[in-house]
DNA sequence: CGTCAATGTCGAACCGGTTCGACGACCAAG
DNA sequence: CTTGGTCGTCGAACCGGTTCGACATTGACG
């Protein structure tokens, strides 16, 4: 494999000339340059990425701390990934993917030994451990998702309150007034999937505000259990008019449940869900829906890392919390309630 | 951040013993080696990846080369990477996730700069660009999926012949002699997607040898789409008692299809499906199918590749093809064909 | 007691880049 | 004809590890 001693040999110049030439970094002649850039084309140059890090405390790689969680959907996941992966692309960077099973160890060895330039941190739970060790790194880094402390780190999330709201407000505007959420499953709230509540309450507090009735429950996130318990809500809360769904396995089983109850969306039941666009494709699922933007979180997240990463006056910015506001897809899966109840001022 | 000649400071010996304290390459005094390892970690000494990887041309870290397309499930695909990167990590790699839509030149980029000490690729096609200039790399190469040209790398996938010849075999026994077989979409065939005309091809020829009829068609990767197929093809083929599936989305679809037409399984239809036990339990398939083994794949294929990696007698050994045996997951979807007809002896 | 081998440590070189300071050549201005 | 600045190039140092060869010390053995 041929070296920049190698180039340099070839075009007859010295090792920093070559490097000069192929970097711009110093004025080189028109005739040098032709040389050097001939002979790197010629022997396939192509610099080693260890010793341009060691010498330039630069890898062009960053990190990518994520889990799959068997209880939160897997192709919602791909899709925070690969945006994650697009972009950096994009920017110049490759990814390295850190799926062990003890984050804050995994953070602490590809920070420590300078692998990564960076680090983007998913499945934030609410008191992350990987975020200390993320704070004392000399890297910056970057969440998709709220954790309770937000310092010293970017953070990109959607805004999932906002998205409670909106799911409230629009099943209220059309006259309903006892609704149904459907959350994950308790053990994502367990393991500190804020963002469950944080939909969950947020909807509460709306829904109280317009005298609405709103029951909540988790979810589960496999077939059939969360097939079965579809059924038992629909039992349960017979004048119940809207249901609201944050949890893609839920979202995928309604429709056969829908059909063997014979209940027709929207006539019988208004929902909206709480997934991504392209989530929606692959299931098909007919209903309106709050689109959660994966591929624009990770996207956005590693535009914020790279741009520290890369000006030293970026790195001084103070620190953003971003969310992006829940954006509600409509497709035609909400209507007025069969019998509206009469609109009864709210509060 | 401490350096090794820090550590050598603190601990009162040269670079070179700490180095050999730390490594164990060579005899160090019991009392030394306290000192010096106290010493690193009194100082949080982790190596710097960029030099050790500059002095031993030795990265520790795994190149793994993806696609997501969107026709081929995406939850497979999670399982492939997850088996790649819990191996790796288990024997000591990192995994650099590439996703390039050029992935030619990706991993030319990556081997090249020796950023990585050996490939992994998926999405492996018939004639797959990446694979001459895997065989020219330094480094070794592993792909999970068989393509028409396995010189110079180790190459595992599942055995699809077999995988058709089973399925077409067990429903044969229990007495169908008319069949259907719904393949991936055509444009995963026209990528030079092999496992599927693998599949099919071994399954037609099964299928003349012992007289059954059998109807072959490209799928779908996306409801709606894929549920109007199987409708379709149900309605085409009126008199077929056994519907085999090497379609992930199919199979997802199946179930509320039946449900839709009234059709019981086994009992009007028996059903196999080709597809990881971790996707049934996803989709609660309550169907037989052939295990995929994802993540078994992914797993061998890394071993495979850290062998070649760590030992040079192991890198001079013959290329590997490597196929593992589908097994048959019975979950009581099969039955012998409401009327049978009379067992014709094969041939 | 002298020789030899084993043991433990050190200095120096090397891996392959980048970058700083110096220097010669050239040209324009004083 | 100097002086000064710009341009283009080079040598050397450095990044942070690993590893080779040399050397001093020690103990065993003839």
């Amino acid at each position: 494999m041929a070296t920049i001693g190698d180039v340099a040999r070839e075009a007859g110049v010295s090792r920093s000339t070559a490097s000069y030439a192929l970097s711009g970094k110093r004025p080189i002649s028109e005739e040098v340059r032709r040389r050097v850039l001939a002979a790197a084309e010629a022997l396939a140059y192509t610099p080693n990425a260890g010793a341009r890090a060691l010498a330039t405390s630069r890898t062009k790689v960053l990190g990518l701390l994520a889990r799959f969680y068997t209880d939160e959907f897997a192709p919602a996941m791909m899709q925070y990934i690969q945006g994650v992966t697009d972009t950096a692309r994009d920017l110049g960077y490759d990814t390295l993917l850190v799926t062990d099973e003890d984050g804050a160890r995994a953070l602490r060895r590809i920070t420590d030994s300078r692998m990564v330039d960076g680090v983007v941190l998913m499945n934030i739970a609410q008191d992350d451990p990987r975020l200390p060790i993320l704070r004392a790194a000399p890297q910056p880094g970057a969440t998709v998702g709220l954790p309770g402390d937000c310092s010293g780190i970017d953070v990109f999330d959607l805004d999932f309150e906002e998205a409670g709201r909106a799911m409230v407000d629009h099943l209220h505007r059309l006259g309903h007034r006892e609704l149904i959420l459907i959350s994950q499953p308790e053990h994502v709230v367990e393991r500190g999937g804020a963002y469950v509540w944080r939909l969950r309450d947020a909807a509460l507090e709306r829904a109280r505000q317009c005298g609405v009735t709103l029951h909540t429950v988790y979810g589960e996130s496999r077939q059939p259990a969360v097939g079965r318990l579809l059924h038992t809500l629909l039992d349960t809360y017979p004048s119940a008019t809207g249901l609201l769904i944050n949890n893609e396995a839920a979202a995928a089983a309604l429709p056969s449940v829908a059909h063997e109850r014979g209940l027709r969306v929207p006539e019988d039941l208004s929902v909206i869900g709480r997934y991504s666009a392209e989530f929606a494709a692959a299931f098909s699922l007919p209903y309106s829906f709050v689109e959660s933007a994966p591929d624009r979180l990770g996207s956005m997240a590693v535009r914020q890392l790279v741009r520290r990463v890369e000006s030293a006056t970026a790195r001084r910015e103070p620190f953003v919390v971003r969310f992006i506001s829940p954006e509600l897809v409509s497709r035609g899966s909400t209507t007025p309630p069969r019998d509206p109840r009469p609109r009864t001022p709210a509060r």
